[in-house]
DNA sequence: TAAATCTGAGAGAGCGCTCTCTTGATGTTG
DNA sequence: CAACATCAAGAGAGCGCTCTCTCAGATTTA
């Protein structure tokens, strides 16, 4: 393991002090062309590359920022595609701001702390929050420690940090305006996990339009798994079995129910038509093809990094709410 | 932003040197006990927490690691379970290491040279690499920097760091030989892209198996996603009309291969068997349930972690294969 | 031409921590 | 009881960098 070049060394090689080389290193105009190039040949020469540790260390900047993906203790969401998608348009976002990325799962009391206590230490300059329950104390925690934190999704307590989320009443509404307006009667619906936001918006929106268009509201709650979703239509269909529509409140429970919806013997749609909420990838191959909602979720993980980086500059962002839309497929 | 209490700060509080604080920070056995309480005690008032960039600048570790996600330029792994299972899998086995995960994504030869920089910047202590395309420079450019690096899946050019991959060719010949041993005649495979050796490495087991049993091979390329794995199977049929079984690379290929089927008319498994591999969540859930070859996923990310952690303490470490096993569902 | 202004480069402090070296106090041995 | 080993705690150097302050020399102005 050679030891690695320091800003000494280069200053030495081109014959001028640290602090021009600091200069250099740091693009800063003051210096002479001659002088520049000198320096610029030290680095090359060399394989100058700063050390991080000591510039952060003066600078009190660390230039990266945690993704902190605060999950329900129960595990659900590693087959989520959401998850990773988020994961990865906020990655290439940071990274053309020429931020890095430190991912931190929390899910138990202990990685609770872990990630608090890391924040606190420092080691960021701001935190995207990723947090998938209601009763996360997280937000809240790290709004205290005076960092700058932005939400993927609206925060269940109202804390006073931006977020991004996607219009989760209104596109519930949509989908299930739609089952309506194609004559469907008995509407069922699973929802999610009423510990989430998006769970509860959602079945918000479904149990608005219900009201609205005077039918009866059938619910079963799932957790947003493919199994749960499973799980709840058999239960619907007990329930009701003359239930004519089930609006899921995602696609991966969707499927879920489309297995049951088949091994029960009901045709999808002509007997029960289902839609969906996210339109993953995964939508356009059920049997038969979902409809389902969808928003805009590279849109959603960029708008997040914007909101964030604006908050560096300004000090304050807005939250933002983003659009859905419905998307026709064969299920209903 | 009020500023943040130093070591200086505990020091003065409990009435000691800077290095005697530094001791009871570090857990050291050389302060007695009294002294120790009363250091413990003044960094609860204060609510010390070390600050990392001093720290590491003496020490010359950063106690984090990159986890670098080399993709294929086709961004078509976001939607792939596995990936996110990986990176999950392994933060959480980083994490009770108390090392820190950062993420880094690898597309671009832009982002090549990023993180090229930023590892020889010495920024992390250790590189997990997840890399997905054959004709990668980044392994053999990271072996170069003498940065303890492991790789997930075997590295396409030999190159001596340790890695954990599965038994592919192995697997393979698992979901060849249940097809023949079921009778089937006219075996086809959709093979993964042919750049990456897992692709290459399934294609090589079902060869080896359709050459055993005198059987012609029929083969289409996708490149791991739903979509070419649709595109795929509507070729197969075209070409060879008369097939009765398919053994599709990965899953995710697989659930598109089960669509063109159904769109053509094919019962499975009547018609034509199919087997998958990785044995995806999804795989449950497909119609048919999709007959594949399990390999554990789980225990090559918490292997992939270990095996880092071992080139630490000794410098080396072997690389691990780990088996596969057919699982059987209705497909096939 | 002398004084004032500007500009590029060096000197040196200091960011917060760890760790070696030193010192003084206590305990042990012949 | 002298000589030595043991141990806890302090002093202080230094990790590699940035940034303010200072100053020498070039340029402009009266």
């Amino acid at each position: 393991m050679n030891k690695r070049p320091t800003l000494e060394a280069v200053a030495a090689r081109a014959g001028v002090s640290r602090a021009t080389a600091s200069r250099v290193v740091n693009g800063q105009a003051t210096v002479a062309p001659a002088i520049r190039d000198a320096v610029q040949q030290a680095i090359d020469d060399l394989g100058y590359v700063p050390n991080s540790a000591a510039r952060s260390l003066v600078t009190q900047r660390t230039d990266s920022i945690a993704l902190v993906v605060s999950e329900p203790p129960t595990r659900v969401f590693s087959e989520d595609p959401l998850f990773s998608t988020v994961i990865r348009t906020a990655s290439v976002e940071l990274e053309s701001a020429d931020k890095q990325v430190v991912l931190m799962l929390a899910s138990s009391a202990k990685s609770h702390a872990r990630v608090e206590r890391y924040i606190a230490g420092g080691h960021v300059d701001g935190v995207m929050l990723i947090s998938m329950h209601g009763a996360d104390p997280l937000p809240a925690a790290l709004s205290r420690l005076r960092v700058p934190v932005v939400s993927y999704g609206r925060p269940a307590v109202p804390v006073d940090i931006p977020y991004v989320d996607n219009d989760n009443v209104g596109g519930a509404e949509l989908a299930v305006r739609h089952l309506v307006s194609t004559g469907r009667r008995r509407i069922a619906t699973i929802a999610g996990p009423q510990d989430m936001i998006g769970g509860q918006d959602r079945l918000t929106g479904y149990r608005n339009v219900l009201r609205d268009s005077d039918r009866r509201s059938i619910v079963a709650v799932g957790d947003f798994t493919r199994e749960s979703g499973a799980t709840a239509m058999r239960q619907l269909l007990q329930d009701d079995p003359a239930l004519d529509a089930v609006f899921v409140a995602n696609d991966l429970m969707a499927v879920g129910a489309l297995q049951s919806l088949r091994q029960a013997g009901r045709r999808v749609p002509d007997d029960v038509a289902v839609v969906g909420f996210d339109d993953i990838e995964a939508a356009k191959y059920t049997e038969p093809p979902l409809t389902t909602i969808r928003h805009p979720i590279f849109e959603q993980s960029a708008t997040m990094v914007r909101l964030l980086l604006t908050l560096f500059d300004n000090g304050v962002a807005e939250p933002v709410i983003l659009p859905t839309e419905l998307v026709i497929r064969d299920s209903a």
